[in-house]
DNA sequence: ACGCCCGGGACGCCCCGTTGGT
DNA sequence: ACCAACGGGGCGTCCCGGGCGT
């Protein structure tokens, strides 16, 4: 494996052991120590990569968050001839590994933790965040277009909900500490996106 | 005055400059020094107090946010005899200030960042989780009686539910820095507190 | 003793630790630990009283060194008759010890390795610069007003340079590692000086 | 180009590069990195011409300033049939560009920074510092030979004393931050350099 | 030989929540 | 109710080696 293949890797893997404890824990309450420890890897390596603790986070926000929204939120989702339908059963048998359910929806967690705090963060988060709401949005126009969404509902502001109320049901869970809490959740969840079902007949 | 009450004004002094900075902040970004600051106390004061700036904050969580819960949301639903309707009132017209909107629900906030890294904040943010939704819960069921809401639906989950969704709603609020954020939130919402009502009848 | 005499102290206690390291090795060269190493206190004690190490620096110029400037350089020729004998006398019986003549001047010292790289160092070095060499123009002065030194010479100017060899003479013997040739240095200063009395007759 | 050639020159770059900003802002201030900036060369490239960061300034010491002390402060003196006068003009018209007046004489500047930290730069800087008095010794005798200079005055100690007078000056003009004061300090080195011509007639 | 990239750790300054003595 | 002192980390920087490529 050539040098330069080491290298990216060598970031990953930083990037990887960093997001794993900054979901669980948070920005502030992560040490680089406690990152890098479990790595194998020093403050050299470290600095190497990136220019500061937050310039790791925008890097995590930038090419891990966006990737997972893509990869589980909103891949399942693409061409479905029924979106609505196809939400609820990813909502239901979502592949997030029961233990990480529990530390909250991560860019959610960034969300309550830094906006307030650094402007850089919330830029990036809410380049993510549209990412995610609008692809909800084009995948719910795709169904208006197939006559299996209402087409009197505005899909941006519904698209937006969905993640909303999905970050607002993790948190939930993440305190309650219990995965059902999160399913109990989704059920009434399903209820809203029900309304968004074309009339029956008539 | 007593000394007695001073005493108490102080102690309560405390919690509220605390209460401010943290909402905006978050705990952990928040100093003791900075609590102070405004007060003219020193941390003489502070540690007389509270055992310790956690013990601060689950005096806050205790006798604020439990207090708040109740002002703010539970109070203006009391004894509603459409309770579906009064809540779309009550998010449509909460008197929350437009700035402190955009810290998002202060609640939700230390569920998010204190969860996973101090238990006893969480069972304390759990309580008064709980006192929230169920809260709602009997107020739903109150209107399950008089008939103004469905009979099939759980009343806890729905209470639940709404809890979380509008804690998700005021973090992407939080997040988009634009307190319009939250009220499209809110009218998605509002399609999901329809799903509560009786079928209309036929 | 009062609490309050013994935070003096304390406060003291630092700057004179300070000051004796940082005049052997410099400013950067010095840690805020080695510093508080020969004191017992801690770094809790240090940030209580000094901002920041920079801070702690411009106390000791403020307060240390304006007073050794005082006591060592300017008491002595205060009200001399002749103050070109004065000087020369002071600049040959110095009770600056041995050991640290091979420091160099302070003053100096601070000045070469800290002028260009922070403003309000200099700033402040400045302000002692010229309280000294100002001290020496005064004492000039008077000399010329008792006839003990020529009218036709500026004042300023020649409390300057002398104060300008004087730290030129104990760098080169800082680097000589070698007190002798301070006084060997001192020897030449004096040629200097002697051009500054009156000329001898006629 | 050979080979070798450009080998050399990167060599020199980088003392170069090092000499301009250890000068203006001292050898602890300046970081490798620093250095390397404006050459386009990384870390490799130092550690394979220099062990060390210190090694670096030896050379520099040895390689660039005995050479500057020749050119600029010896040589235009050599063969001076009159060394006093010739002094009196060097000083008053030195080539030094304004601004680098204003980092003070680089030996100095060395040895006051370095000289309690680290033996062998005190030896090197000695070194320099007797080859350049040594040099005006030379000069200074040379003059006594030719009757241009006084013979009961011990050359090497004037020759020591006008190089830390000089160091000492631009040292103080460095902190002033103005090059005028060096000028205005070296009219008072004039007059310490009159002392060193024969006594008029008789 | 020359030069670069990656990585190593030690240490720097500073800040923080906290405890005693008064 | 306060001021003084504590000491443990926090992040970031710095100087420096080794392995690879040219």
């Amino acid at each position: 494996m050539t040098k330069r293949e080491t290298s990216i890797q060598t970031r990953m893997q930083i990037m990887a052991a960093a997001f794993t404890i900054v979901h669980k824990n948070g920005f502030r309450a992560t040490g680089v120590n406690e990152i890098l420890e479990g790595t194998g890897l020093t403050k050299g390596a470290f600095y190497h990569y990136f220019k500061s603790k937050n310039d790791l986070i925008h890097a995590i926000v930038d090419e891990i968050l966006i990737q997972m929204i893509d990869d589980l939120w909103l891949g399942p989702l693409s061409g479905a001839d029924d979106p609505i339908t196809r939400f609820q059963e990813v909502f239901r048998t979502t592949k997030v590994d029961r233990e990480s359910v529990l530390y909250g929806c991560p860019l959610n967690n960034l969300a309550v933790e830094m906006a307030p705090v650094d402007e850089e963060f919330r830029r990036r988060v809410e380049k993510a965040y549209q990412h995610w709401s609008g692809g909800y949005a084009d995948i719910l126009r795709q169904g208006q277009k197939r006559g299996t969404v209402r087409t009197d509902i505005d899909a941006d502001q519904a698209g937006a909900f969905i993640v909303a109320a999905f970050g607002g049901c993790r948190a939930r869970a993440k305190n309650a500490g219990d995965p059902e809490e999160l399913f109990r959740c989704h059920r009434q969840l399903d209820r809203y996106l029900e309304t968004l079902r074309p009339a029956p007949d008539r």
